[in-house]
DNA sequence: AGCACGCCGACT
DNA sequence: GTCGGCGTGCTC
């Protein structure tokens, strides 16, 4: 006789909502265990639910306890870790419990949407008789005494019908065999390289340092991918595990190729292109341990691993790595609650730090590597500045330079490749002096004010003030005031004008269209089925093109002139970034800058890749000007297709956070009410409450007063020190 | 978040 | 007299 000990769950249920964010407790049967994933009885109809913990005695009336109705899977699908998180990020950012464990959860695993693939399989069993009449089920049988094999091939061969008679009399049998989907893919050859001395420290001091936070400074080409294998080798042979995390965009088919060949079977590798049964499988080789590295873009720092030995994180200055949905939290903030929890290494890399970073690693919080030699010992592409206003005032009219194109000229006429690149994101323009390069600024923050048409005038989306139009140039009086920058077909058209003979092709929102638009254009290119490559932001990364020797930035300075306190931050990472498409194989390459604004230093630091001069002057500037990392700017979204339930809202959320103010005004900067830089979209309109704080203290009270301002219809929240202000 | 229960207007 | 509007309240 056996008497089972009823065990209560509690239980987390999948319902993103604050009225149910709290526990609630069911009977569950033998083998449920903490962090199973449960379906559940819940007020009339089914939901799916996550075990936090188990109990012998209730707190809930007993009476009223319904039972679990099944477990999703037997191993449980959360780690102990994630219950942790779960607490830390649900205080962070204020969202239900359940909407942070679904972060643990690849959304495509969901309310058992999918679920483990299996092929059937036959097996003779030696029973039953068959006729002599039936050939094809002899021949059948005979197939089969060689071993047991696939339905779908069995049936091929002698006839679905003949299998199942056999199957019928009980002389064959069905069964199923788990089938892996884990995306195959090739696997280049890329075994471990001998390490440069550089390399070698690099790995050991990380290694050795007692600074959870390491930060990895190396130029374009300084190997700082193979300190990384490095450092996950070395964990992996402790038993333990990793986490590799790469802007979304770095994720193209040769990467992958190439981390399969490195590591094999023991990297599971998360991306968008997956399918859900493929990112299930790949999960799950996670969580059962078959697999002890993640690979992946920003939600791969939920990869369901225990004993995580190092998490990495590549170009941790991309912009990829915040979360644009609630919660936005941002991916560096999650890697170092792991990182503590496992008692290991946070290590960031990037060739152009982002200024937060950076200043955390000189002030000696994070541990700071510098690699200032690249592995093959090339240097960088030289990079020329043109200076757009004398080509104007020497009556080149043209979009191009005389610099470029000449450039242009040589590079075709080898027969390399060239990029051009227009520095060009956003919605917002501002206005440059064509004959001095002056740009219209906000006299009180110092950022640049933005053109809107609609209104004629021009505004400040720091403080919201509004400016009149300038009907010329209050610095030279020159009357060539730019409004707008150039388009992508306006290019095409004079380069085609300018070199008939040149294939062109044209990368921007207009031309790439569906999932791989973007890599079937990049594809083409790096084919050499055309000889200059066009496009905005998003030719700046990812791919290696062997014979690209040119890169042409039309409007460099474009995005200096946004209103952002970090546009040149952004600036010295695009150029950098974009100059580094140039001469990647054999010949050296070059790099044709074209700017209104040659002495701003940013452009100056940029030509000659010094990031120290560049960090030196920004962190300066903002110490003076009170930016981040001296001060922290809270933007709070108040979104509704309503205007007046918006308006009220605003109105609520500025007035409570007004409040704090008065109890504490020296914390406050700045704190003003204003309509957003886009007022609509998708026919919601968009206002926001900025403030700007010279301390962190009083963060968690505006998530608070965000989470109470919001209703059914408007959308509240917050943006920490947000990365664009539309 | 859903879904039930519940109390007031126009209909077979 | 009923059908149904969606306001309040609960879900182990």
């Amino acid at each position: 006789m056996c008497i089972w000990v009823i065990m209560y769950a509690q239980v987390i249920v999948d319902i993103a909502h604050s009225q149910v964010d709290r526990i609630f407790e069911y009977s569950c049967p033998p083998g449920t265990e903490i962090g199973c994933r449960v379906k559940v009885p819940f007020g009339g109809r089914t939901v799916e639910g996550f075990v936090i913990g188990l109990e012998e005695t209730p707190s809930f009336d007993a009476g009223k306890i319904k039972p679990v109705y099944s477990l999703y899977e037997e191993l449980p699908a959360l780690v102990p870790e994630c219950f942790s998180l779960m607490e830390s990020i649900a205080a962070r950012y204020r969202v239900p419990k359940a909407a942070s464990l679904r972060l643990f959860l690849p959304t495509e695993m969901r309310l058992g949407k999918v679920s483990e693939a299996f092929v059937n399989y036959v097996k003779a069993t030696g029973k039953g008789e068959i006729k002599p009449s039936a050939k094809r089920q002899a021949e059948a049988l005979s197939c089969l005494s060689a071993g047991d094999m696939p339905l779908s091939v069995l049936a091929e061969k002698c006839g679905r019908a003949a299998v199942n008679a056999l199957v019928e009399k009980g002389a064959a049998e069905i069964y199923k065999v788990k089938r892996s989907r884990a995306p195959a893919g090739e696997a280049a050859d890329s075994r471990p390289k001998e390490l440069t001395p550089a390399q070698k420290d690099a790995v050991e001091y990380i290694e050795k340092s007692d600074k959870r936070v390491q930060l990895i400074h190396g130029v374009t080409g300084s190997g700082k991918t193979e300190i990384y294998l490095n450092l996950i080798a070395d964990q992996l042979k402790k038993g333990r595990t990793a986490i590799f995390l790469v802007p979304e965009i770095s994720l193209t088919p040769q990467m992958l190729s190439q981390l399969r060949g490195r590591f094999g079977g023991e990297a599971a590798i998360l991306h968008s292109g997956l399918s859900a049964g493929e990112k299930f499988d790949e999960w799950w080789r996670l969580r059962s341990g078959e697999a002890k590295i993640a690979i992946g873009a920003r939600s791969a720092v939920f990869a369901p691993l225990s004993d995580i030995g190092v998490i990495i994180i590549d170009e941790e200055h991309d912009s990829s790595y915040h979360s644009e949905t609630a919660p936005r939290y941002s991916t560096a903030d999650i890697a170092l609650m792991r990182a503590k929890y496992n008692d290991c290494k946070l290590v960031l890399g990037s060739a152009t730090p982002s200024v937060e970073t950076y200043v955390k690693a000189k002030e000696g919080e994070y541990g700071l590597i510098t690699l200032t030699e690249r592995i093959n010992g090339k240097p960088l592409p030289e990079i020329i500045i043109a200076d757009m206003r004398r080509e104007i005032r020497r009556g080149n009219p043209s979009i191009f330079s005389r610099a470029l194109r000449e450039e242009l000229d040589t590079t075709l006429s080898s027969g390399n490749q060239a990029i051009i690149f227009l520095n060009r994101r956003g919605y917002s323009k501002t206005v440059i002096c064509a004959d001095c390069g002056y740009v219209a600024k906000c006299q009180s923050c110092d950022v640049s004010l933005t053109y809107h048409s609609e209104e004629n005038c021009l505004k400040c989306h720091y403080c919201g003030a509004r400016y009149k139009m300038l009907p010329a140039c209050p610095e030279c009086g020159g009357k060539h005031l730019l409004y707008n920058g150039t388009g992508t077909q306006r290019v095409v058209g004079e380069l085609k004008e300018l070199f008939p003979s040149a294939q062109i092709i044209r990368m921007d929102n207009d031309t790439v269209s569906g999932k791989d638009g973007h890599y079937k254009i990049l594809k083409q290119f790096g084919e050499h089925k055309a000889d200059i490559l066009v496009g905005t932001q998003m030719i700046a990364k990812g791919h290696d093109f062997p014979s690209v020797t040119l890169v042409g930035i039309l409007d460099a300075d474009m995005s200096l002139h946004f209103s952002d306190y970090r546009s040149g931050e952004r600036t010295f990472q695009l150029i950098t970034q974009v100059a580094g498409r140039s001469g990647r194989a054999g010949s050296k390459g070059k790099v044709v800058l074209q700017t209104f604004s040659p002495e701003n230093y940013i452009l100056r630091y940029a030509v000659g890749y010094d990031y120290g001069g560049f960090f030196e002057n920004e962190i300066k500037m903002r110490k003076a000007a009170l930016f981040p990392p001296y001060s922290l700017i809270c933007r709070i979204m108040v979104i509704s297709e309503d205007n007046d339930e918006a308006l009220e809202a605003l109105k609520k959320v500025y007035f409570a956070v007004d409040d704090i103010r008065k109890s504490d005004a020296a914390d406050f900067l700045f704190l003003n009410k204003m309509h957003s830089p886009i007022k609509k979209i998708q026919d919601k309109v968009r206002y926001q409450v900025l403030a700007r704080l010279k301390s962190r203290r009083h963060l968690g009270e505006l998530y608070d007063i965000a989470v109470s301002a919001s209703t059914p219809s408007v959308l509240v929240y917050v943006e920490e020190n947000p990365v664009n202000l539309s």
